[in-house]
DNA sequence: TCCTTTTCTTAATCCAGTTCAAGTGCTATG
DNA sequence: CATAGCACTTGAACTGGATTAAGAAAAGGA
């Protein structure tokens, strides 16, 4: 599978020679995953943190009632998975699954430590992933603490106009916070406009 | 101003000889501030990353029809400031101020690229701070979809029972995306139980 | 192909949380 | 010690979005 999109993502915050580059790469898993498989379920602990080469997944939190709610959908050159049971080792919360057929590179837990104890420098490129991730993160809450679902839904398709072509509105409905049936309601006040 | 405890913090994830500590300890600006004082606002650059040594801070985002967001409180021990433009140099968004008088370290943007182009080892360290910030985002997003006001209210006591002593309760409210009247209705509810 | 399952829509009703407006209590400052 | 200004409370009316229930339209799958 090809890695070289990734080793290029990160060249782009640090400076990698051959070596480094050779044994990141012979850390990494390349698996393919058909639609609707599961990468990860909540209970279980989490082996890999998740870097999408191409397809789409989403992770989500099932609440006690038996709500979905999507935290993140992953399209090619992110990275996912559960991210507390992933450096924790403790149980995930989170489910991950394939919206589509996608190929993915899987990172052992072991291997980020050995490629962190190895090449320090390997600590800049995951901080700096970090660092955006929680910036997006931040941005994302304050939107929904300050805007109303309609204003939510624009923003959305603004921001990721290729999701809404194949991922179903019911995951959209759950990623924006509000009910399919609410969605629904929304996508046909604006068509009549 | 004392340092003893944020070097402590960081010793807990990297091992810092003499040299390392000190060069660090010298990029910080130590700084007092007084209750209701502005570290940052919405339009300016943000110079600094900000360490809380004493006090507490928050930092809210003000929505165009002039309603304020509490993105985060920050006691001591915690960092703060606008991440987005810190980082990337970009004027602020948010708003940082301190809620009671407060004793604080600030990081200047050019102290952190030297401290991290001498050593790398620091990367280790914002890496997870960053890691766990972008954890606790994850959670509080996740609360705020799938839990009621109530729920999220009491969760808040039992996380940070410190905080609900003196922060005043619109900010709470504001924290927890509610309306200081609904709060107030909340507390009056749990009250008579 | 037909049948089953899942997704999406529509509409009626309901509720958690907002808005508005008025009133209470605290404390800061002259 | 007066008064002005916040922080907080209360209540009534309202609304954004949820819930429930039904049907229509797609999407598998044997």
């Amino acid at each position: 599978m090809n890695t070289s999109n990734l080793i290029a993502a990160i060249s782009k915050h640090i400076t990698l020679d051959e070596e480094e580059v050779s044994f990141f790469i012979s850390v990494l898993l390349p698996v393919k995953i058909r639609q609707g498989e599961m990468v990860e379920k909540p209970g279980d602990t989490s082996k890999y943190f998740v870097h999408v080469v191409s397809g789409c997944l989403m992770s989500y939190y099932t609440d006690k009632t038996g709500i979905d709610h999507v935290i993140q959908f992953a399209q090619a050159g992110w990275w996912t998975g559960d991210l507390p049971s992933f450096t924790k080792q403790i149980p995930a919360i989170y489910s991950t699954r394939a919206l589509t057929d996608s190929e993915v590179l899987l990172l052992p837990k072991t291997g980020m430590d050995d490629v962190l104890g190895k090449y320090l420098k390997f600590e800049r490129y995951f901080r700096i992933l970090f660092q955006n991730s929680l910036e997006t993160h931040q941005n994302r809450l304050i939107q929904n603490l300050s805007s109303t679902a309609e204003e939510r839904y624009l923003a959305f398709g603004k921001k990721y106009p290729s999701l809404e072509q194949f991922v179903p509105q019911k995951y959209i409905a759950s990623y924006l916070g509000i009910t399919p049936e609410f969605l629904s309601k929304i996508r046909r006040k604006l068509m009549e406009k």
